[in-house]
RNA sequence: GCCUCUGUGGUGGAAUUGGUAGACACGCCGGAUUCAAAAUCCGGUGCUUUACGGCGUGCCAGUUCGAGUCUGGCCAGAGGUACCA
């Protein structure tokens, strides 16, 4: 029986499309370009199925778009800086770097073995000296054009980590790698203004409609465009004002207090001769950020014993609080309290027995009656209990006040955002150098871009606590570029997000002196099709669109948006196994027997078997993609990867499944050689007769070939591959006779179907073109033509119900018109059965499809 | 709490966007082949009923000749987010 010897066809493939350069990009940048990008590894040692799905799904894309004749650009490379490195360096008194391009060696060669169809000539790591000294040339632009500043604040401390986190990249109260709460501390910290752009991150979202709609949701939210006003008051024993911000003008006349972040320069000014407060502030202070009590945390406030007068009130004093819930950070650090229409303000006034006097009323409410109790009312309604205002909607009731607060010079219409500056200052060694230097006479001096790259010093040693590069005996020790008088560098490093914010544009071109030529980038930017988790729906993403506005405003670039098409695949995910003892266990470990209970290979005791959930190496629950290319080949785990389950949803992992797929590679290498047999030679000219059979064969050909390629470009493999399969059946069971007409459909279906298996499974689909006798490679062959006459049916099934329940199906030509398909249901004998003694009120025919008789 | 998504056989999932629910695959059952097994091939497989039939897309209503698909309400699960005024 002919076998198909996967482990020897795909290296032997491999190596051709290597030495063919069949996947190097062209810079011809007149030809139609696609740009095909998933997510770069971080290079931790060894690639998992969650690499082999990503990648595979990319590579599906970009070989249908070169088939469909784009000069397609697929590249691969290594988001090289970060934790890990220095951790394993520290643990196993290593370097990083030699960890790093290490386990790039060897990742570089699992992936080769995936037989990813990537142009390897533009591979590069972040780690390379040669890429971060561009970073650092782009950070001098930026700076120039003050897209950089320098502050000390408050900010995130990772205290495993030793490290500070940008605000992004606190999760729960707890850093994103490290898992641990982190800490509040002071810091002079870099800072990118990604807030200046905060209005086109938001609004340039709605533009990008080839993005999941749950991306865009949670940038939308994260950057939290929100529209009110800032609202100026008087205190009332000094000449003294105090902004605040509110989206709810409208509900100025319900107002009982004023309340000011303990933060607030007002608050910090009392505190300096009042203990009491002093007090309550540290309090608020040490309640934000770490823990999530926050959730339960009471409304706690410090009547300051400052009065503030109403705006619209003549005489009306209002009292001020420094309250635990106001923050600083957003708005204007204070706010004034509405109890009635907003939760937290009613919990307070509720606690410090405040006036609570409703203002709007809802719709079909009486004003007389309306009360507000333990919630606040935030719906509809018409203003009431509010002077000039009662009567009107929300939504006029605003605009009334901003426009008299406005006359008054008391405030005006403004937009707040909840997006906070990216803090990049990193006290870590493994990442890019900050190329600023620091002189006691000139100050704080950027580093002279002739200087450049100012790299990282090889000799450091790990083993005293903090960052390797201030500790270094020379390093830092450098002369100020202004004044040429001694002076020290920045020590901390950039935060490793910056490196893969831009690493998609210096694909365009790798090699060149500048960050990335600008011809090339205007060329092959934006990225039309961007794969990868979902996990960095915000970090990620959001910085590489900041990114791309940074390098438009200092004119590298010419485009808005990095990434024009953005698909998220979920996650692979494995049943997970237990001992009696409860420790995991891992597949290998496990028996599975006949009747469906597994045992522990080695002592035979029972297994319990517990939920699929991601793959991790906690739990066990992992298999190794180089195993299963060992035992099945890359083709197999690929198709496995690409059927069944939808790609942006978890896919369970399988022993069945694998197998699965593989028994169809060889089923299908076996049906093609015993066709190949009675099939047409290549290159017979097409003959004029076809039989009924042949026809159908053709129509099936040309079908699959349409509905592939819809399936691929809609990001539906698993719809591909379904489609694939009933392909596979009709050429099996299709029994040629002598005809020319068979044969040749015969062998037209056999090309075809190499054709379109190539982008999913190419090794396979090599194999049978080259068995074939097809021209040259299947990896640079077009897309077949689907020819629209061919795939026109004749006959059409269509459902005969009554009362809308289906009773018959009825075989006819397809396209007769309305009256004969009505005569047709109503002849069918079983039609005749169930009608008989009822009356028909009335027949829907929808042509080709359906009969519904209403009785 | 709020926002988003998801809910279809034993399992993964299809369904031309309102028109034959369960394509395709896994699993299972039966048969062929084999000394036997593996592999392969053929057939069956939503539930229920002896049958005609009845019931079926998380639950309850509604719109419609016709609803997995649309509307309203509810339930469950997943993800995001959290004092943002």
């Amino acid at each position: 029986m002919t076998r198909y010897n996967a482990a020897a066809s795909e290296s032997k493939w491999q190596k051709i499309w290597d030495e063919n350069n069949v996947f190097v990009a062209s810079d011809d940048f007149s030809l139609p370009k696609y740009y095909v990008l998933e997510m770069f590894p971080y290079p931790s040692g060894r690639i998992h199925m969650g690499h082999v799905r990503n990648y595979a799904q990319g590579d599906v894309v970009a070989r249908y778009y070169k088939a469909k004749g784009y000069n397609v650009l697929h590249p691969m490379g290594w988001d090289a800086f970060g934790m890990p490195a220095e951790n394993a360096a520290r643990a196993n008194n290593g370097h990083p770097e030699d960890w790093t391009y290490e386990n790039i060696d060897h990742m570089r060669g699992q992936l080769k073995s995936i037989g990813l169809g990537i142009d390897w000539t533009r591979e590069f790591a972040t780690c390379d000296p040669e890429y971060y000294s561009k970073e650092q040339e782009m950070f001098l632009d930026f700076l120039e054009q003050d897209l950089v500043y320098r502050k000390e604040s408050l900010v995130n401390w990772d205290p495993v980590d030793n490290t500070v986190l940008a605000n992004e990249q606190v999760i729960d109260g707890c850093g994103w790698r490290s898992g641990v709460p982190v800490e509040r501390r002071m810091l002079t910290q870099w800072f990118f203004r990604i807030t200046d752009f905060a209005e086109e991150l938001n609004s340039e979202l709605d533009a990008l409609d080839r993005w999941p709609e749950k991306v865009r949701t949670m940038q939308k939210n994260w950057i939290g465009r929100s529209e009110g006003m800032k609202m100026i008051f008087n205190f009332c024993h000094n000449d003294e004002k105090i902004e605040t911000y509110t989206t709810r003008p409208d509900t100025i006349f319900g107002m009982s207090f004023l309340a000011i972040s303990a933060d607030h320069p007002t608050a910090l000014k009392l505190a300096q001769n009042n203990q009491e407060l002093q007090e309550f502030s540290n309090k608020c202070r040490s309640l934000g950020g770490t823990e999530e009590e926050l959730e339960k945390a009471e409304k706690l406030g410090f009547d300051t014993g400052l009065k503030v007068a109403h705006p619209f009130i003549e005489g009306l004093e209002i009292s001020v609080y420094v309250a635990n819930f106001v923050l600083m950070d957003y708005g204007a650090g204070a706010v004034f309290g509405c109890p009635a229409h907003d939760q937290r303000d009613l919990d307070f006034a509720r606690k410090y027995g405040l006036p609570v006097l409703p203002v709007v009323i809802p719709d079909g409410e009486d004003s007389a009656c309306f009360e507000i109790g333990s919630k606040a009312y935030t719906d509809a309604g018409k203003i009431q209990n509010s002077d000039f205002l009662n009567g009107l909607t929300i939504a006029k009731a605003k605009k009334e006040v901003i426009c008299r607060m406005s006359q008054k010079g008391m405030g005006e219409k403004t937009v707040n955002y909840r997006l906070r500056d990216w803090g990049i200052s990193r006290q870590r060694y493994w990442g890019t150098p900050i190329p600023i230097i620091h002189c006691k006479s000139c100050g704080i001096v950027p580093a002279a871009k002739s200087d450049l790259p100012v790299e990282l010093p090889h000799d450091v040693s790990f083993e005293k606590e903090g960052n390797p590069l201030d500790h270094h005996p020379t390093w830092k020790h450098t002369v100020c570029p202004k004044c040429a008088a001694a002076a020290v560098r920045e020590t901390d490093t950039f935060d490793t997000f910056i490196d893969s914010s831009w690493y998609y544009a210096r694909f365009t071109s790798p090699h060149s002196d500048l960050p990335f030529d600008r011809e090339a980038a205007d060329y092959w930017l934006p990225v039309d099709q961007y794969v990868g988790g979902v996990e960095h729906a915000i970090l990620h993403l959001l910085y590489s669109r900041f990114f791309t506005k940074a390098m438009k405003k200092v004119d590298l670039l010419t485009v808005q948006e990095p990434f024009e098409g953005l698909f998220t695949q979920g996650m692979v995910c494995h049943e997970t196994y237990k001992d009696s003892l409860g420790n995991w266990l891992n597949p290998d470990e496990i028996e599975k027997h006949a009747a469906g209970d597994f045992t522990v290979r080695a002592t035979g005791e029972k297994v319990h078997v517990g939920a699929s959930i991601k793959m991790s190496k906690s739990k066990k629950n992992v298999v190794d993609p180089t195993g299963i290319i060992d035992t099945y080949g890359a083709d197999t785990a690929r198709w496995f990867m690409l059927s069944d389950s939808p790609p942006e949803r978890d896919l369970e992992w399988t022993e069945e499944g694998v197998e699965g797929a593989w028994r169809y590679t060889q089923r299908l290498y076996r049906i093609i050689h015993e066709k190949l047999e009675i099939a047409a030679p290549k290159g017979v000219v097409e003959p004029k007769e076809f039989s009924k059979q042949a026809q159908d064969l053709r129509r099936f050909s040309h079908m699959s070939i349409a509905s592939v390629a819809k399936d691929i470009e809609d990001f539906h493999f698993n719809n591909s591959i379904a489609q694939i399969y009933k392909f596979t059946s009709a050429i099996s069971s299709f029994k040629a006779d002598s005809s020319a007409g068979d044969a040749y459909a015969l062998r037209e279906a056999i090309e075809v179907i190499t054709l379109i298996i190539a982008p999913m499974i190419p090794h396979l689909a090599e194999e049978i073109w080259s068995l074939i006798g097809g021209e040259g490679l299947v990896a640079v062959a077009p897309w077949p033509d689907a020819r629209p006459e061919l795939m026109e049916e004749t006959m059409v099934t269509v459902a005969i119900q009554i009362k809308g329940k289906l009773r018959a199906t009825i075989e006819m030509e397809k396209d007769l018109d309305k009256e004969e398909v009505q005569r047709l249901a109503l002849a069918n004998e079983k039609i005749e059965h169930a009608l008989k003694g009822q009356t028909i009120r009335k027949i829907i025919v929808i042509p080709n499809r359906i009969v519904n008789i209403v009785i």
